[in-house]
RNA sequence: GGGUUGGUAGCUCAGUCGGUAGAGCAGCGGCCUUUUAAGCCGUUGGUCCUGGGUUCGAGUCCCAGCCAACCCA
């Protein structure tokens, strides 16, 4: 038989699946009996010999040598050398779903298989199980890419990251670390009297910073919402609330670019912590990041860009006037007027006026930060760009914020939180544009989070390092898509899996909800201002029915429009009725749940019914083929 | 945003001056009682990213596009 198309190849292995279950054996049984772990029986190996163990994971190597056969298999703590003897090895059979000698050739690279034997050395010393009963539990379908190689091509190592990690211990290794990483923040933060709290990813403002957002929206309260830019406004109302040290390790959303060092789905662990200050703060980062670089990493240096930075050493703390004075001999602290700051930027090289003098230093702080590498926070940032920020007692000009720089990147900011309502809100108030809502250039206002306010939240200071950024460090890694197990990049379809799973296109963009309704959808029709995209118009209704349970039960309908939008799924809304009645309304004027009465029990699937919904479009738009599909009924609760 | 590089079999890669598309691994068939770059012998497999153009003839040359990476800002 020929077999090498990637299509080919799927069909032989669906076939020995097949050959399988027509042995009795399940190609998929539901779980294992495993004993030990790779690394297990290798490190007890002088206690474990001879002793019966069970190991599985996948099996990545197969040497056949006539009545002897070598394998390995891997499970998450590394390879175990699998041992077969035709004599030794039980014969296949359906109860216990053994698969015997004589079936290997049903087995494949690639396959989660289970192996129960006696512990034992190889004539060439290699630690291995002499297996007694063999046992697939998982057919694999698709072949593993070479392994000698490796995955190369890094788009696919991105897009198929769990390829990427069957095959090489490195990125395996890595990202374990990252998760201990993160546990390690948590059991430090705890440890330190932190709760952990969630706040909303999905928020009706975008506040605490300055980024372009993510819009969405939100169907069952008709209104848009924004992913979170930031989680800081939802831990101060639980400061507000009563709660002194809280922290959330969040997820965030900036609808910005992607380069080596950003992506637009990141995650920060956001502190705050009531009646202290931003000093508080520098020693608790510092504390934080050594913590985790002992405890997660059993070390305190790491090669970052080229430099040995050493967490162990107490960081330097120094002023950002002070450190943009050092560097580059202006002192902003000196300078009066706006346009001495320009002129002092421009004797520096940098052509951009800056309508301020904090500004500007800010503008020169940027020559600064390539030359911090050892570990430094930077702190007295111009008030200009800190609006959350409390000002400085001893030089307003300034606030109560710094920045932590590691090997000349910027590793998390963080302030002692402005607490007067009035200020802030004067503050935004200047700041606002309403034209430039979702430009991310300004903080938006958020009277809720003002009103909180006003109730007092004690004094208030927060930390947010970032996690790729402090992943990034500790594993040593410069591009952030290493940390990132998923980056996000374009949909692909393969013309090889199209093939195969039969897509002809690209999948349909997920369902645009106008949020019309069929009486308004039909309106728009007849006045012209809606037109089907494509000739062939596939219907589908559904009826959702719940509060069952409560004795209030409810009915919602809506119909699903494949061909009407390019490449996407309008949804027209039935709207809810009490149940029963939409049952019995087949045909109703504009009832779309006329399609398929709902009155068959769970399961069963109406009749497909005349759609008056597609009598409509059969008749407005005589050209086009109009197709309905049975209803789908969902019932909950 | 700019520049550079890449996309050829499931994977890793060759492909000369424009002349019928190649290898290794995986797969498939056979052999084999101690293997470890994965035993030995045989064998199969292609949307050369897509679409145009030039040409008797395009993986190769030209144009446009898609996807990605790297570098710079």
């Amino acid at each position: 038989m020929s077999t090498n198309t990637l299509t080919e190849i799927r069909k032989v292995r669906l076939g020995k699946a097949a050959a399988l279950r027509g042995l009795g054996l399940d190609p998929y049984p539901s779980r294992s009996r495993r004993t030990h772990y790779a690394q297990a029986v290798r490190d007890d190996f002088a206690a474990l010999e001879g002793r019966e163990v069970t190991v599985a994971g996948r099996l990545m190597s197969w040497r056949k040598q006539g009545a002897l056969a070598f394998g390995h298999v891997q499970d998450q703590t590394g390879r175990l050398q699998l041992f077969l003897r035709r004599t030794v090895v039980q014969p296949t059979q359906a109860e216990g779903g053994c698969l015997g000698y004589a079936d290997l050739n049903l087995l494949d690279l690639g396959d989660v298989v289970e192996a129960t034997g006696k512990v034992t050395r190889t004539e060439r010393g290699e630690i291995s199980v002499l297996v007694e009963r063999l046992r697939l539990l998982t057919k694999a379908l698709r072949p593993l890419p070479d392994q000698w190689a490796g995955l190369k091509d890094r788009e696919l190592v991105l897009r198929k990251r769990y390829l990427d990690l069957i095959l090489d211990r490195q990125p395996q290794e890595r990202f374990a670390a990252i998760s201990r990483m993160v546990a390690e923040i948590r059991a430090f933060l705890n440890g330190r009297g932190f709760m952990e709290f969630h706040t909303p990813v999905i928020q009706p403002q975008y506040g605490g910073g300055t980024a372009k957002p993510f819009k969405t929206h939100v169907n069952a309260l008709g209104c848009d919402m924004y992913l979170a830019i930031s989680h800081e406004l939802y831990l101060k109302r639980l400061i507000v609330a009563g709660f002194d040290k809280v922290y959330t390790i969040g997820r965030y959303f900036r609808n910005e670019g992607i380069d080596r060092s950003h992506h637009p789905e990141f995650s920060m662990v956001e502190t705050m912590t009531a009646y202290e200050n931003y000093e508080y703060n520098m020693s608790l980062i510092e504390d934080l990041f050594r913590h985790v670089a002992e405890a997660a990493f059993g070390r305190t240096q790491f090669q970052v860009r080229g430099h040995v930075i050493d967490f162990r050493q107490p960081w330097r703390r120094v002023s950002m006037a002070e450190a943009v004075r050092e560097r580059t001999g202006v002192d902003f602290r000196a300078v009066a007027t706006v346009a001495e700051a320009n002129a002092r930027l421009a004797a520096l090289g940098i052509h951009e006026p800056q309508p301020s003098v904090g500004e500007a230093m800010v503008k020169a702080f940027e020559q600064v930060e390539p030359t911090l590498i050892q570990p430094t926070l930077v702190y007295g940032h111009p008030v200009e760009i800190s609006p959350l920020a409390k000002p400085l007692a001893a030089d307003p000009r300034f606030a109560e914020r710094f920045e932590i720089f590691i090997a000349g990147m910027e590793c998390g900011d963080n302030w002692s939180e402005q607490n007067d309502p009035a200020h802030l809100l004067e503050t935004w108030r200047r700041a606002y544009r309403a034209e430039e809502r979702d430009s991310g250039k300004f903080h938006t206002l958020d009277f809720d989070f003002i009103e909180a306010l006003e109730y007092g939240m004690p004094p208030t200071t927060g930390i947010g390092p970032g996690v790729e950024r402090m992943a990034m460090i500790f594993t040593e890694q410069e591009i952030i898509d290493d940390v990132i197990f998923f980056p996000m990049m374009r949909p692909l379809v393969a013309p090889v899996n199209a093939a195969i799973y039969g897509v002809a296109e690209p999948a349909l963009a997920p369902v645009e909800d106008l949020a019309l309704t069929v009486p308004d959808f039909e309106a728009l029709c007849r006045e012209g201002l809606l037109r089907p995209h494509a000739r062939n118009l596939a219907l589908k209704p559904h009826v959702r029915q719940w509060g069952l349970s409560e004795g209030r039960p409810r009915t919602s309908v809506h119909v699903d429009i494949e061909g009407f939008l390019a490449g996407s799924v309008l949804r027209l809304a039935g709207g809810s009725l009490p149940a029963g009645e939409a049952a019995l309304k087949p045909g109703g004027e504009h009832g779309v749940a006329g399609a398929g009465a709902p009155a068959g029990p769970e399961g069963s699937r109406p009749e497909s019914a005349e759609l008056p919904l597609a009598r409509f479009l059969r008749d407005t738009f005589p050209d086009c083929q109009v197709t309905v599909s049975p209803a789908t009924v969902l019932r909950h609760g």
